[in-house]
RNA sequence: UGCUUCGUGGUGUAAUUGGCAACACGUCUGACUCUGAAUCAGAAGAGUCCAGGUUCGAGCCCUGGCGAAGCAACCA
């Protein structure tokens, strides 16, 4: 065993915001359990990117090892050579990096055990505990029984131990083919269990491993490599999601034949993060992909960390929101409004807010001169003083939102009409005197205005009310940019859940909507991959890493919420 | 007809030696507002799966039901 002397835990957090997995792990530390240390890991295997449902067990492996004084590792799970590569394991630490954590130097693999794990197999057999089994998983499959009828003993059960040492020595040198031969541990046919029906712990796959190349021909499997992995670090406190539950007597059993010491690990299980209007389970998302019904594992659509990276969801936010949402034994369903209410939260303060026009339509000022150009002084951010204004350019054709103006407004509609008064935020009142339509198809094409110049912001009769406030951009000024509206990725609430259909028949086909002549302010021409942004009265956006110079591509993370929406829907 | 675990507003959580069911999101009002945002104030919404029991008093303890999830990969 290493690291297993790092300074003892101490309790800096009060109870009363403990989750039951910390206040478990304070009461093992305050009855001196592993002379109170805490120690955690994060257990990752290399074979697909990480989602945000694993960003709810970093925070927790993570976070409870910092509360108590403690570590936690990286680990990486990699016992299956079929499934795993480099490539996961780089996105993997990129990930955990982007919301905050360090493991610091201890980035362990399973792999890094499996002479010491093979060793233990050894041990298993030459106590009786292990046997070698001949026959087909078909047959293995058939003698495990049921969950409610027990197994029945493999003919191979009672081997000797010479000839067990044997044929495990030959498997291990590439002698077999998969799937004739594998180990498995002697526990109890008959255990109402399933997984201490003598459990496969050894399988021959002859295949190069990422790490390890083709020195082994036997790979151990998950239950015979996981407990003991955390022994072997030293880890205090294991704690996984609820569907483990199960496997944690083969866990303990397994470590109390490893260990010699009264230092033992202790598995804790937490329920998984699900979230409304999408799916979570790696294989799932894997499907969405290769099917190409997303544009990668990054898609903005996606719940991946990449993808809600690139949707420009914030390291915070997320952090905040798995915060909330909290640590039970309850199978739940949060809410996506939870987190889209913790990144409108985090981005309020953080993002500098800009005139953006999505759906444009031309807007003239007839009474402004034609060729008079002003700089308009709008504060950047009226959440921070420190982040300044800028200026913008105003003159006499703008374009607006073409949802601000309407030809016949109902009651409550306070935006631009017929004769109707409105402020230009950051400039002047305007009053709508006329409006142009195309005659083929109806659409508004013009709208024309007068200003009133005594209004101007800042100016003597600025203080004049008008019910609406627009954003606006200058025509001659404004520069386009393709824009990208995400809605939920899928129609249903839960979609996996719902008896007799795909998941993927619940796919919302309108859940990527591309915006391509959209109207920029030009302080935005600048703007780099990953940077937000408010797009004032619209939402919070990013520039996509589509970007190019002279090619702006923007994603909108999350609209503000819209009351008017709301009322007008209904 | 097994084992394990879980049932608290619409959703997620809290109520920790039994003591007025609390918080967040969402929803709806209102105030403010040069963002129909944010902010502020307020409201509606559960009597804790059901039935018994113990107790002055039960979400919490006991008994019995009901319901849900996980478990039968040589995946993790």
């Amino acid at each position: 065993m290493n690291d297993k002397n790092n300074s003892t835990g101490k309790e800096t957090a009060d109870s009363s915001s403990l989750n039951f997995i910390e206040q478990i792990i304070q009461e093992d530390v305050r009855a001196g359990k592993n002379h109170g240390r805490v120690h955690t890991r994060f257990p990752p295997e290399p074979n697909g990117y990480l989602h945000i449902g694993h960003a709810k067990a970093i925070c927790l492996d993570f976070g409870a090892a910092e509360k108590f004084g403690g570590k936690c590792n990286l680990r990486f799970d990699d016992t299956n050579p079929m499934k795993e590569e480099t490539e996961y394991v780089d996105s993997i630490k990129e990930d955990i990096h982007w919301l905050g954590f360090d493991w610091e130097d201890r980035e362990f693999y399973a792999s890094d055990y499996f002479d010491r794990l093979y060793d233990f197999a050894v041990d298993l057999i030459q106590r009786g505990l292990a046997y070698v089994d001949d026959q087909s998983s078909e047959q293995i499959a058939a003698q495990k029984g049921t969950p409610t009828k027990p197994g029945t003993e493999s003919p191979f059960r009672n081997r000797s131990v010479e000839e067990n040492l044997d044929l495990f020595t030959r498997m291990k040198s590439g002698e077999f083919s998969e799937g004739t031969h594998v180990l498995r541990a002697k526990i109890d046919m008959a255990s109402p269990n399933m997984h201490m029906r003598d459990p496969v712990i050894y399988r021959v796959v002859n295949r190069a491993h990422h790490r390890t190349g083709n020195k082994w021909h036997v790979y151990p499997m998950y239950d015979f490599a996981h407990g003991q992995s955390d022994y072997f670090e030293g880890i205090t406190h294991s704690l996984c999601t609820l569907e483990f539950e199960v496997h944690r007597p083969l866990y303990d059993w397994l470590v109390d034949r490893l260990r010699t010491d009264d230092y033992r690990p202790r598995q804790i299980e937490f329920n998984r993060l699900n979230l409304t209007y999408t799916v979570m389970s790696k294989r799932k998302l894997q499907e969405l992909v290769e099917e190409k019904l997303v544009d990668g594992w990054d898609d903005p659509r996606m719940p991946t960390i990449s993808g809600l990276r690139r949707r420009g969801y914030t390291p915070e936010s997320i952090r905040n929101f798995v915060k909330t949402i909290g640590y039970t034994k309850v199978e739940a369903i949060n809410d996506f409004a939870l987190l889209e209410h913790a990144v409108r939260d985090d981005l309020n303060i953080k993002a500098p807010r800009v005139f953006a026009v999505l759906n444009p339509v031309k807007l003239i000022i007839t009474n402004y001169p034609e060729d008079r150009v002003e700089e308009m002084e709008l504060i950047n951010n009226p959440e921070d003083e420190a982040m300044g204004s800028r200026r913008v350019p105003f003159s006499r054709e703008l374009f607006i939102e073409r949802d601000d103006f309407m030809e016949d407004p109902p009651r409550k509609f306070f935006r631009l009409g017929p004769d109707r008064e409105v402020r230009l935020k950051g400039a002047y009142i305007i009053r709508c005197t006329d409006f142009v339509k195309d005659p083929d198809s109806g659409q508004v094409t013009e709208i024309h205005c007068t200003y009133d110049p005594d209004t101007k912001s800042g100016g003597t009769a600025a203080g004049r009310k008008v019910k609406g406030t627009l954003h606006w951009v200058s025509a001659p000024h404004a520069f386009d940019a393709e824009v990208r509206l995400y809605d939920r990725l899928f129609n249903n609430e839960d979609p996996m859940g719902q008896k007799g259909h795909d998941f993927k028949d619940f796919l919302n086909p309108d859940s990527l909507q591309v915006l391509k002549n959209c109207k920029l302010e030009p302080s935005l021409s600048e703007a780099k991959p990953g940077e937000k942004f408010q797009f004032q009265r619209l939402g919070y956006f990013c520039v996509d890493k589509d970007s190019a110079p002279g090619k702006p591509v923007f994603n909108r993370t999350v609209p503000l919420r819209d009351t008017w929406g709301r009322m007008a829907k209904k």
